[in-house]
DNA sequence: ATCAGTGCAAAGGATTTGCATTACA
DNA sequence: TGTAATGCAAATCCTTTGCACTGAT
């Protein structure tokens, strides 16, 4: 099920309207890649009319409709990103910079995991906390 | 290592000192048990005479070093718990259950994608969600 | 003695909210 | 047409910062 078909599920099940507004966050949600945030969302907005009120009012119903997921903050501000997307993050400790990446042989390790425990995965999420590169140089 | 000695190792290497206000707030931290805040964090420590001021610039300080990881807002607030020591979760579900392990392959696998990419770990946190062995049952 | 660390209060900035207006259903 | 949704701007409130003072080395 793909992300607009999902959303006017949620709003229909939950009796809100599908309003331009909405219309126009969802487009702009898909439209992001990687980490976005409400002010963002609202830059890239502006020209079709949608405040930030409304962006920060509209936020909540992505993520309970399980269209996007709250990440770390970065620079003081709350972060989102795709749900779907199986990707994992490296933070770094000193310049808050959260890095993407993907590893299938992480991904098909943790398969094996679960299939020796008869665990069943659905998704999962995978931080990890250091220093990136630049930062290492730094402090060394 | 425990944490009141990893925190004196990190304001010594980092030429940073061990005040009356930093040993507060590290004993508030360790006092602490699953997620807190800043404000939390203050309120137990006003008696001692640390101002909110100095948690909030204390509290990097922790996450620096490795005792304190921040996690998801909670009401508006950052929040942060205890870096735990390198167990992972398989979170079900169905039943909420959560299962803890540990895997060395796995963590092997983390380092060398760190080394790979130049970053260097300090700490991490991986929950699989999915179904455990008994819930699995139950759905088919 | 020196300079980092702290408290206080003011500043900053992301997020929320009240209210009049607009536009879905 | 009735009511939820929106825009605007003011209000909130978490977090950061400037500054003068205090205390650790």
């Amino acid at each position: 099920m793909d992300a607009t078909e999902r959303f006017r599920d949620y709003l229909r099940e939950n009796g809100l309207a599908l309003t331009a507004a909405r219309r126009a966050v969802l487009e702009g949600i898909v439209a992001c890649t990687g980490h976005f945030d409400a002010d963002t969302l609202h830059s890239n907005l502006k020209k079709r009319g949608v405040s930030a009120a409304t962006i920060y009012r509209t936020l909540p119903l992505f993520v309970k409709s399980g269209i996007i997921t709250e990440t770390l903050r970065e620079k003081g501000r709350t972060c989102y990103e795709r749900a779907s997307s199986h990707h994992d993050h490296l933070e770094c400790l000193m310049c808050g910079r959260i890095i993407e990446f993907k590893d299938d042989g992480l991904e098909k390790l943790q398969e094996a995991v679960c299939r020796s425990r008869g665990f069943t995965p659905v998704d999962h999420h995978l931080g990890i906390r250091g220093y990136c590169a630049a930062c290492r140089k730094k402090i060394r």
